[in-house]
DNA sequence: GCTTAGCACTCCTTGGCTCTGAGTGCTAAT
DNA sequence: ATTAGCACTCAGAGCCAAGGAGTGCTAAGC
């Protein structure tokens, strides 16, 4: 059953109110908006149909009314207005994409503080797999008596390497053998394509260093199968600064402990498929503990094979239409430094880290 | 002054039993613990005594008392005994060392859930290099048109990535080159060796790929320079647990608003030089909003060029026997796993990750 | 002289109580 | 259809008294 416009209004008007002042609204507070030319009595009618459609809630009988979920969904889906940006706050988000040289995975992981500091909440990324990867090159190098590093080229520009140690002493020129070998058999392969005949065939032919073989395989194997990247998940104790949490150190514990990258990992949508955007709202989360937390995921470009996903994670009670302008305009803008490639040095996509042992 | 060896026991007592109920301690309740064969008089006597030399402290007049941060830092020094981890508690650690193959930084902050997992506090891990590094091995990768990935090895057996967009085209055989001199001149340099005049050289023989040598300058120092690796900081949240934050949800912000990565690798030791273990009491921190916060810090092995820290953060009232036990643990066994060098596919020490661009 | 029993005193905590005010639902008038 | 008016509800703030844990001090005991 379709809603009257004035009912429209009215709900709207709480969402908007409810959202900055986090108190239950009442009919008085509605009728004084500038806009509104209804006596509080209508407005009590009207909320009271609202309320029987589920739409909006009464924490107890003598308090003013909140939006329901469904509330809450049906603004998301029709009647949130865009929320425009200031000019102060795009200045910052500008300021705030100024990102350095930086490895990928670090700079994944450095959007996201930035994300979670300006919606001031708790923020994740993951960079996703758009089509199946396949291998470009292989490279050995030799990294001590016994010990080599492989480092591992795939289709999505992503770098891989591994430190493997070698119970067998083999030379330099061993590795070169190898190397050449593997390039030749094995490039712009997906993982299927890997197969136990292909395995023999490559040990067959690579010589004093077949023993790496199976380890080659295995680390390709692994990093071609990863669907998606790691999850960087931060700011989770933002959400101590809502209201909702004031007091309420228990219930801000529950949620922190079901809120981990595992969780996010199995959202059902790390990346969300029908648009750029998408809500979990309160009990639509699967978690019941997240029953009173909502998600706005929103998506982004990353080159041909690859995309991300930035999301913010906030009480039920949160300004979607103001998250989802800010997100917007990380993704868009964000999708534009990767495009364009960034200017050899400036936003440099590479990994890096690596690995001691001895 | 020297405290008595009857003050010393009930000092310790006070401060065990603080620790674990985080209430204050009264006269009765260490009379009756059943090594004290004194009344509850003669105690209250000596904790006067304790209190006017600064190391008990008294909420008000009447309750019991607590230790001041005087009094833990003469606990954590003289006092403490050693606390013996259980059976259960040995095992449950080991089943968490069982780390899958795993790049070397995931690895790091892996550890680090763990710990504070196991130690239920928010818990942090470093990796930091002991002597400087020196370049290993360079190698360059044709990424697609225009763009390459330059893989450099230190001789921490750090393998570092970078995907660099070039404005003009190069061709393989122009790569093959320059990575060859890079090799060839480029070969067990500190960042120091790394001069004006050794970059004119590479630039003059470097061939066509000449334009890259500066970025490929730029990325060797940054690596070398850098001194110490990501700060892996997790389960801030934890200190939620703690009695002292139930209801305190303002407190607990302010604490979270100072404890981040940051934050960390500005600890006055984020290795600790006297010792493997270091503990920062209270008002020995230097922020003050972490004025009643400690952090226990233990570090251990990685090979021979670094070396890694794994430390807590807690409420200055903290099991500190308990948990320098656990952290003695940890360290202990991740030492060993490191350097026994894991079976060639076991503890994996290797990066990854990266990187997508187009 | 050290130890301890006893006692008066302090002061935080808890629970119950009332009062207040915001907000509702309903009815009757416009 | 709208609105003014009114009785009713109920959470929250403020207040007070009782309860109880713990102290410091004094005087008696070993």
């Amino acid at each position: 059953m379709e809603l009257t416009d004035r009912q429209k209004q009215i709900l709207r008007a709480i969402v908007d109110i409810y959202v900055s002042t986090a108190e239950p609204v009442g009919s008085k507070a509605i009728a004084a908006l500038p806009d509104v030319c209804y006596s509080s009595a209508t407005i009590r009618n009207e909320m009271a149909d609202l309320t029987q459609m589920g739409l909006l809630e009464q924490p107890h009988t003598s308090a003013g009314r909140i939006p329901s979920p469904a509330g809450y969904r049906l603004y998301i889906d029709e009647l949130m207005q865009d929320y425009r940006l200031s000019l102060d706050e795009t200045k910052s988000l500008n300021e705030a994409l100024e990102l350095k040289s930086q490895e990928f995975d670090k700079m994944m992981s450095q959007v996201g503080k930035l994300v979670s500091k300006m919606t001031d909440l708790p923020a994740y990324t993951v960079a996703t797999r758009r089509n199946e990867a396949v291998t470009k090159h292989f490279d050995l190098i030799m990294a001590g008596p016994g010990s080599i590093i492989l480092v591992l080229m795939l289709s999505d520009d992503q770098v891989r390497n591994k430190l493997i140690k070698l119970p067998v002493a083999v030379t330099e020129a061993d590795l070169k053998l190898l190397a050449a070998v593997l390039n030749a058999s094995m490039t712009d392969l997906t993982a299927e394509q890997i197969n136990a005949e292909l395995l023999e065939k490559i040990t067959r032919t690579a010589g004093a260093a077949s023993a790496l073989v199976p380890l080659v395989i295995d680390f390709t194997l692994e990093c071609l199968r990863q669907q998606h990247g790691d999850v960087h998940l931060t700011g989770q104790m933002r959400l101590l600064g809502q209201p909702e949490y004031k007091d309420a150190a228990e219930k801000a514990q529950e949620v922190f402990e079901t809120l981990d990258e595992d969780m996010i990992s199995n959202l059902p949508a790390v990346l969300p498929k029908d648009g750029p955007v998408q809500f979990l709202v309160g009990p639509e989360n699967v978690a019941k503990e997240l029953k009173d937390t909502s998600v706005v995921m929103m998506r982004f470009d990353i080159g041909e094979g690859m995309q991300g996903t930035i999301g913010v994670v906030g009480p039920t009670r949160m300004d979607y239409a103001k998250i989802t302008a800010k997100l917007g305009y990380f993704a868009e803008n964000l999708g534009k430094m990767f495009q364009k490639g960034g200017a050899a040095t400036q936003p440099a996509l590479t990994d890096g880290t690596d690995a001691s042992n001895k």
